[in-house]
DNA sequence: CGCGCCCTTGACCAGACTCAATATTAGTGG
DNA sequence: CCACTAATATTGAGTCTGGTCAAGGGCGCG
């Protein structure tokens, strides 16, 4: 269950209502109808373009929604994370790419079933909603940070409770957190808005400024919370 | 009703269920419920940060929902038009300020009045899904588009009909089209995530290439929809 | 007609990108 | 366990796009 762990640490998108997840798809479906899927790293549920036949829940993991342009340029739309829907579409098709970041458990559903229940259109426009609130922060990110203000913000993301208007401060005497990454440079600046070398450089530096230290390439001790928190831009 | 054409003619989000919405508020509320509210030009609703106790529709003109850092930074996060929904949140507060472009007529809501009907639920999560999907391609744009695709895929945004995966193409001989902005240079550079220097430079060289005709600041004429198409990093 | 606001243009600068070389890590098989 | 390979990440040098700062122009309104 080493991926379960993985997608705990990064905290993405908090505050959804996960635990209800379960008990919401079984009081409105029978659960013998909810199909189950696993997915491996980098496997694809549907391609940008594809109809858009049926939509999905991801039960654990993290995936990745992504689009494309003709000449390859690629943009990380969101990030999935665990209890979150994906591949609700207006249209008839998709508007962007499904991959897994890591091992993931999907279920798939049909929109019918909740075209009929007033509860889980009630969950379904919570999540949606959740789902608007970051990505005005990511477009924020896109449109006016600078490349160490977007790394720092992403890394931010992944420590749960920190960085919030109501941000606690440390717990005790340390201010250090543990942060997995699960993914690569690459998919990283896609999602930033930024080419592979500057996000690695930013990492550079702040190991040079002692915010971080990085023990494998996808696992980084953020040093001083705080002092990570300040090159946000929003402090 | 000047402000209805202008609406009107700028074609945003197209293709929401725009005229059941009448319908739909008065199946379900009473419409002696719905308190109704004009606004002025840059007028505002709500603030960044204040508790989100209402939600809104928007029964004309256009809206803009925009996020600030503290050292002043913008981000105009959403163009809301006729139709459009706004103010919902997860939290207890509004995450953008939302302020008027033009004049404009809202209605406002009680999100008790959303939670307790089916059809309501249903009408709200069309509307979050179709925002959804312009956040994504507006993602796509802030992260991977250079300034002249930005402001060239900003300008297609308001001709109806045009610049999708099924354009028709020109209607006749001549391909021209005329669109109104109802933003200042201001705005749309912090909508682009440019400055304002940079959006006046594109819209110059646009001119100087025989792609527009500026008549006023705010009323272009595009004289090659198609050349416009071209150059939006999408074909 | 004159004032103020918004827009345009120019010159210069800086941050991020490109291209290229090198280093590190992860994976594979002996 | 180590050697080898392929994939990924880092670093450096040079370029370029878009930002900054400053000056000038145009339009609307009193």
């Amino acid at each position: 269950m080493a991926y379960m762990e993985r997608t705990a640490a990064t905290g993405l998108n908090e505050g959804h209502p996960v635990s209800d997840v379960d008990r919401i798809w079984a009081e409105h479906i029978g659960s013998t109808k909810v199909k189950r899927q696993h997915l491996r790293p980098h496997q694809v549920v549907f391609y940008e373009s594809d109809p858009a036949e049926r939509m999905y829940e991801l039960v654990s993991g993290t995936i990745m929604l992504y689009k494309l342009l003709p000449d390859g340029r690629r943009q990380v739309v969101e990030i999935i994370s665990q209890g979150d829907l994906f591949g609700l579409q207006y249209g008839k098709y998709y508007d962007c790419t499904a991959e897994s970041l890591t091992d993931a458990e999907i279920r798939i559903l049909d929109r019918r079933d909740i075209d009929t229940s007033l509860g889980l259109q009630q969950h379904v426009g919570r999540c949606l909603i959740a789902k608007m609130e970051s990505m005005h922060e990511h477009a924020m990110l896109l449109g006016r940070k600078s490349a160490m203000e977007r790394v720092a913000s992403f890394l931010m993301r992944m420590v749960p409770n920190r960085g919030m208007q109501d941000c606690p401060g440390p717990e005790g005497d340390s201010d250090e957190k543990m942060i997995e990454l699960t993914m690569t440079r690459q998919e990283i600046a896609d999602y930033l808005g930024l080419t592979i070398e500057t996000v690695s450089r930013a990492i550079s530096e702040l190991k040079r400024r002692g915010l971080v230290k990085i023990e494998k390439q996808d696992r980084i001790l953020i040093t001083r919370v705080c002092g990570m928190c300040q090159i946000t831009g929003m402090h």
